[in-house]
DNA sequence: TTGTTTTGTAATAAAATTGTAACAGTTTTG
DNA sequence: CAAAACTGTTACAATTTTATTACAAAACAA
């Protein structure tokens, strides 16, 4: 995943909640706190997906919306409208106007992220893949499935999420810490050391006889998917 | 991001809270309880941003705020008030003070962050660069790889870190007490001798057959990354 | 429940890194 | 110039970090 994504909203705590998660998803984050310079940065960026509050102290995103939904050049951008609002007439007006989805606050993040993915799929499939390569391996998301070459490789629960978080920012180190809150999850209480263990476990599954390990081993730093 | 980030606050729970997640981020954090240690540690260690609470026991953040700023050679270090008042007319005392930025508590931690990483892009790209260069060396604290020219070379890990805070401060000269602080860490009981042999390493690294030295020996001084 | 897979840990082996000492070389100083 | 002060280089032992293995506990599926 690694799609650009705008954000236009005023409430500054939801801007950096939400710019600092999808970071950390690998999107591309950039925001306006306001509807004028939001509607500049989009024609600027062309971003892949923009997230916009119903509300905005000056140009509102009704209107943003309207706007880019008639120009030809931008009318594919998929829009998010956020609306503290919960009502039915809103969702029909935001869909009827051009947005492209509708939630409202206070949202959860992994539905936001759940309603971005979707959209993404749909409008940009090469940027919100289902099927991720990196050299000659893949994963499938969909299938749950890895192949090395062509050949399908079995992987544990955590080998798996493992490979999967790695694929996502390839080449890029991760200390055995944000290993372990990233695939383990947050207030887990395992050792580091175990993380060592994993990796051997993913070594040996994705690194088929012959072919070159795809780890990268830092000493002092961690572990990173290399070639 | 690898900078140093000096905390003064005698909330313990912020301290810890804010200390524990911005090592998470990679930031190298100190801090004191009060304003009297606070200051002599900031003039001490010189970090590259100060976080620091309006209200202090003994000397105010205040007034370590002005004293920094009057003073040329802690002047450029960005600092950021916290303060548990969230009146508009505190934020303009503490810009009229000096101060870089302001945030009210309780903030959220990833609040916090983006003020802190837009203010070191601002004063300090050095260090908030994820890909950095210095003549033709290059270092991508990302994947953690260095490279001269485009021959990519491998580093232990305190060369690592030796050529990571060399090129934070090109052709600055660092003492060897200066190189041990910093890049070995504090209460460290190593000779000063053990930074030559070290220099010597990182020396043997980076320059490749044909190429420049780019470690400068200043005698009875110390080193410098110079071209 | 029973059998299978997965997981975490501890123990040990292997590998890489580190610090030191000793000495050689170089520069400064008187 | 000679002595003193400082730096460069090397080799090696000690330490630290990582890899590997085996095994029991836990989770899972049939």
């Amino acid at each position: 995943m690694n799609a650009n994504i705008h954000i236009v909203e005023d409430e500054q705590s939801i801007v950096t909640l939400v710019e600092y998660n999808l970071s950390k998803e690998g999107f591309k984050v950039n925001s306006s706190t306001n509807g004028e310079d939001g509607f500049k940065a989009i024609k600027d960026t062309n971003p892949d997906l923009v997230l916009m509050d119903w509300m905005l102290p000056d140009l509102s995103g009704v209107e943003i919306c309207k706007l880019l939904k008639k120009n030809e050049k931008y009318k594919n951008i998929p829009i998010i409208m956020l609306t503290a609002k919960g009502e039915e007439e809103d969702k029909v007006k935001a869909l009827n106007i051009g947005a492209d989805d509708y939630i409202t606050k206070p949202f959860s993040f992994p539905e936001l992220l759940a309603r971005i993915k979707a959209l993404l799929r749909r409008s940009k499939p090469s940027v919100a893949q289902d099927v991720i390569t990196f050299d000659n391996l893949k994963i499938d998301r969909i299938t749950r499935k890895v192949y090395r070459g062509n050949k399908q490789i079995d992987l544990g629960p955590i080998e798996y999420k493992l490979i999967d978080f790695f694929i996502k920012n390839p080449k890029r180190v991760y200390s055995r810490e944000q290993l372990l809150t990233n695939v383990w999850g947050d207030n887990i209480n395992v050792t580091s050391r175990t993380v060592d263990v994993h990796i051997r476990r993913l070594r040996q599954a994705i690194n088929l006889e012959g072919t070159k390990d795809l780890i990268r081993t830092v000493r002092a730093a961690g572990y990173s998917l290399d070639n």
